[in-house]
DNA sequence: TATGAATGAGTCTTCATTCAT
DNA sequence: AATGAATGAAGACTCATTCAT
């Protein structure tokens, strides 16, 4: 993982979970019915059953699933940069939000979107990781302003407005569209370096 | 309306809409029953029906409300920089939007967060009604190019980020908050003038 | 009445009755709402229980306005025969019910497939009517077979299938079909006579 | 089938559908409900939708076996009048009708009344049936007035009124009343070649 | 391991009917 | 005479979940 956190592969969800993902996305939690999720993943509802508890528990796992896979990309990028300036740093944490939420936006979409559906355990766990996340942002501003290379009176809302700008991408982004995913990183690294003041071109 | 598209005065919703609203919010379209519904209004369920013909009617008539007054805001705020520069164009804009988004905040969260829940004919006046919104956003930023106010290659994509933003605030903005709208409102003019490359202080 | 059994003037029912019986014979009597039949009939719901207390009241009208109206021509048909011959009235009689059951085709359908929809005591009034008018026709066929002109060894029988084909005309006649109704009075009261046993032609 | 068309077996409808068919024949279709329905069979109301789809397909399957069986036995009874008379044909075939009306009257009662509320495709299924069963009446009488057994102008009205005739024996017949089944085919024998113009005794 | 059958509770919606105005 | 507003009960149907096999 430690170089490679630009590529995701092939979704890890099993194909059960990856089956109730879309029936999440297109529907979400509460119009999702077992039977639509079964007859998506080629079970039987017992069948289904037999792999996964409920269906909130199916949704916790879809969810947890995202957000490590997200963790695990921005940690990787944080740590890649291990010498490099903050702006370094914060580039690369910009970057692979970005790309995660292009490569999975389905998983990205529904974190983000079904958060009043998850049970008080499993929502606080979400909101657990999404908070690290954001102080990942927030820690490279911070330091970046510290070197005199950004110029950010409120590194936490700036670091809240970056996280949004980089979720957002999975609700309109589709693979195929008119821009490339690298040129999307481009154009955000960017949009995030404004919204961070940065004070060098 | 020319002067006070900063203010938003008492919600407009009815009260069988607004209490629809809130268990939207709280629950999802498909996590509404009619009956929670009906509830949260002092109603009876067929007294709910006396006025609204389905909970599909219900959800079109509170989101295309959300709409109207958000594109009645930003145009008034728009109109209001008549002869300004287009900076000032711009954040008006910006600034009736963000503003939007914390005295409706529900109702925003509601419009931007159940887009797949309406049927098609709901969903495309409502895709029209956010288009019209973001152009605004993407005129004012190409009128600033044009003066070298700003610098921004991709108009189109800035203006996406912009409404991104500020559409972000419906779902972590609470009244009573750490900051005062007026303060949010400034950072995120902030923020804005970043994502659109503003070359000036 | 006594020399016009033949002609069925214009529908003798009440506006909203004629609007509750067209809803009554394309859906029956439960699957016609009130509200549809309100519509039917261009008032308002209560409107319409200003004029009839209950649904059960406004089919309890339509059939007995049919049976009266049934009754009516039948009796004067036999009585128009008065003096002729057993086979007189038995061809009167049966005309009269050909006529009736194409005249007001929709009141009888609904008077004789409603039946079990009826409360108890409207049920008993109709069969009452129905028994009255079948022994009309037994009456006629016995006399009949008294003086030599039919052979039939049931009348009871006979009177009901007579009957009951004449009823069964309500099933399939449409006004502007290929049969006239006089023509289609002249083919029954063959098949009643056959089924009457007339010995002559 | 060959020899056994005067016997009908134990209905052969499944439990499920024969209670729904008791409780179509005593409330009508609209005025059935699942509830009742499920209560009747000893099922709970998600056992019954267990089975069959909708309401309304509990209604086809009902028909379509009725018709079924009422075609088998009309089409065995023509058949095993190979070689006889025509006149041999039309009495085979209208046994067989009165004796079916007689075993499943429900089932015919039903059929017959609940046209519409079939849905369109189940009711042109319904109607080809029934036209065909005219039809072969329809045509035993053509044949029986060729040979000079009967004498009869229109033999597609008298196909019709000896259908109805029969089927009418469904809404008034009940096992163990005054007269056998075996007497009611007599005597329906007598009328339906009262009404084809039967010239011999 | 996998599934056909089952269910209590719930879904949205409509029912016939009433009443204040 | 007419209606807008209301409702308890019921409509058909589906829910997430279980269990015997």
């Amino acid at each position: 993982m430690s170089n490679d956190w630009r590529d995701f592969g092939p979704d890890p969800l099993s194909p059960p979970l990856r089956a109730a993902l879309g029936v999440f996305v297109r529907h979400g939690y509460h119009g999702a019915s077992i039977r639509t999720i079964a007859e998506a993943a080629g079970l039987s509802v017992p069948g289904l059953y037999h792999h996964h508890r409920s269906k909130q528990a199916i949704l916790a796992a879809v969810v947890d699933a995202a957000m490590q896979e997200m963790l695990d990309h921005t940690r990787a990028a944080d740590a890649a940069a291990e010498g490099d300036s903050p702006v370094g740093r914060f580039e690369n944490i910009v970057e692979a939000l970005a790309r995660f939420h292009m490569a999975r936006r389905d998983h990205a979409f529904v974190a983000s979107t079904e958060m009043r559906s998850m049970e008080p355990a499993t929502r606080a766990h979400h909101v657990r990781q999404r908070d690290e996340q954001q102080r990942m942002i927030e820690d490279a501003i911070r330091a970046a302003v510290a070197t005199g290379d950004f110029s950010c009176p409120h590194p936490e809302d700036a670091a809240r407005a970056v996280s949004s700008l980089c979720v957002s991408i999975a609700s309109w982004y589709r693979p195929g569209g008119p821009l490339s995913p690298d040129e999307i990183v481009e154009r955000h690294l960017v949009f995030a370096r404004g919204i961070a003041g940065a004070t060098t071109a």
